[in-house]
DNA sequence: AACTATTTATAAGA
DNA sequence: TTCTTATAAATAGTT
């Protein structure tokens, strides 16, 4: 917006990004006030800061009859019960374990975006994060070996050769793990790595 | 804003109306998104047009989990109190919710190593993005020899331990990767790999 | 839906 | 936070 293009991620500096959540948190009420008023819309915002403090706006009246209202317009998604219930222990459970493995992937992007420098990491954290990169390699190396045997293959029939070195054939693409995990092309509808 | 100052009351010109009303919906949709992302909040905004039509975003997971979420933080309002136990139809949601974001977290880090274009990865590209998970593996194997390193020192001066099988110096931390045999605490499951 | 002339929003610096 | 100011973005009116 000013004096600079902004990329549309995560701000590192903390002070920076302070400052600039409290002038486009003001900047986003006074917009949807204007789209109210202007276009006889009625809107409801809140905003929680990382940390954790709300701020809203409810055009024409409070927020709770705004979510009422929206709550009357969702035609209310409420899934076909699958018959088998968990045990809730073991939930609550689950659900610790997987937002601790978010908050690893978190700050393991936050490292790669920030060069390095991010918050520290725990042990824990890092062996995950550890866990979740030899995946990856392998994923990736497995890809690579498709791509180079198919180019391998397509020279070959170029070029009409008949014998080679190595022998190219179902068994050697057999050999390497799935090369099918990893799904390109790739969609990203996520906000918070929006770019 | 162009092209002459808006009065700040309802427009009265109905064709004018609607088109304020598309185009400031969409500005304002879009400054919520950037506020969520470059400022690392979590937010929700409806907007219902002045012939009942709901347009609505909900950064961060749905905006079911947003309501609630703001029903908690609201201290205001009645919440019958539902603490203690987890309802299993809501943990389950909860767990499929988490999953889900785990799986937006990955295609995060996957846009970002292939580059962004979303397209097919080429070989080109595919040994590049092999390069830098190599790079980061090995900073994050680095990192972890020198917690670990740190640990350990930590654990022989408290019990008071002079010698031991191994010595800790700095050599040690450049002695890479001892990969996976460490236990490590969290278990990943197979159905986050999925990609 | 596009195009611009303007107004607004805001990043950076103080 | 708040002010200033140079610039990027949004958008009102028009085609």
């Amino acid at each position: 917006m000013a004096r600079g293009r902004v990329q549309m991620r995560r701000i590192e500096n903390p002070v920076h990004r302070q400052v600039s959540f409290c002038k486009r948190r003001t900047g986003l009420l006074k917009k949807a006030k204007e789209l109210s008023v202007l276009c006889d819309a009625e809107i409801g915002v809140f905003i929680f800061s990382a940390n954790g403090k709300l701020y809203e706006m409810a055009t024409k009246g409070t927020m709770q009859r705004l979510i009422e209202r929206y709550m009357k317009s969702v035609p209310s998604v409420s899934q076909p019960d699958q018959a088998e219930d968990i045990n809730p222990l073991d939930a609550k459970e689950e659900i610790s374990m997987l937002k601790q493995e978010i908050e690893t992937l978190q700050k393991g992007l936050r490292y790669v975006f920030g060069g390095g420098d991010g918050d520290q990491m725990s042990l824990d954290e890092v062996l995950v994060l550890e866990k979740y990169l030899e995946f990856w390699i392998c994923n990736i190396r497995s890809y690579k070996m498709d791509l180079m045997i198919k180019e391998i293959q397509l020279l070959r029939n170029k070029n009409n050769i008949k014998f080679s070195l190595i022998t190219l054939d179902v068994e050697i693409t057999n050999i390497m793990p799935l090369t099918t995990t990893i799904p390109y092309p790739l969609t990203i509808h996520n906000e918070i790595f929006q770019l």
